[in-house]
DNA sequence: CTAGACCTTGCCGTCGATGTCAAGGCAAGG
DNA sequence: CCTTGCCTTGACATCGACGGCAAGGTCTAG
């Protein structure tokens, strides 16, 4: 399989891939005229790196899985280095999520007072002429 | 007030003073020798960037509430451009918010699985050997 | 022979809010 | 005069995951 057919069932670019294989992701032989060659396995690192990725982690957070997958495991998930990675992120998205809890409360509050303050302004704008 | 003086006493750089001024957040006169001079307003000014930018808002969203705030209003937020702006970032961040409530349950279910999986082999090897 | 559809490497551009460095002007004190 | 410490503008660097383009090699079909 070549990059564009490889990167055309991922659902990805041939740009994309090739920029995977400089960070150490994806590692493809190469056939007699240079082009990069692909096999099965391949396919489905791909697939795990741009679930990880949707979910919002980074390639470098990613590396561990596919070291997971290749070392013959049916899932990316299970190895120490990968639980220690979903642990991690975990926690930090339960930050972010606190974090984001506070800053909607914040919003919300600033957005009623501001409306509170226009809707005044108003009563008296209407109370006041004639 | 010069600019130096001015970084400090809202807690940020010179550098980052001009930054807003090329985006057109404030606007110093400038004494004989060129030097930016600002007034007393302009460090309220800084603050309220400052405050907007620690929830999440760019630069571009900020602008509004600085001309509100320069236009003579206590508070950044009443005046009708603040108040969309106000309400287009609660939407967007509840829509995020939804969003990593499902990235959450994901990697809880993810880390769960490894886990267990982990257990398993952990419990099949306990009992094969002997 | 040539067109077209692949492939290769390499390098610049993106976005946002700064940091950092360079080269120089201005003010005040010893 | 010289140093110190401000200030000025301008330009490049950062981070991440690519997109886009250029210049060129390769393969296949007509």
């Amino acid at each position: 399989m070549l990059i564009g057919e490889l990167a055309e069932r991922a659902g990805t670019s041939p740009r994309t891939l090739r920029y995977y294989e400089t960070q150490g992701l994806v590692r493809p032989q190469r056939s007699a005229n240079g082009y990069r060659v692909y096999d099965e396995a391949e396919l489905r690192v791909v697939h795990e790196i741009r679930a990880l990725l949707a979910v919002g982690f980074g390639l470098d957070d990613i590396r561990p899985f596919v070291a997971c997958l290749r070392a013959g495991h049916s899932s990316g998930d299970v190895c120490p280095d990968s639980v220690a990675v979903l642990r991690r992120k975990l926690a930090e998205v339960d930050a972010y999520l606190d974090r984001l809890g506070g800053v909607r409360r914040q919003l919300h509050d600033q957005l009623t007072q501001a409306i509170a303050h226009r809707e005044e302004r108003c009563l008296r704008r209407r109370g006041l002429p004639r």
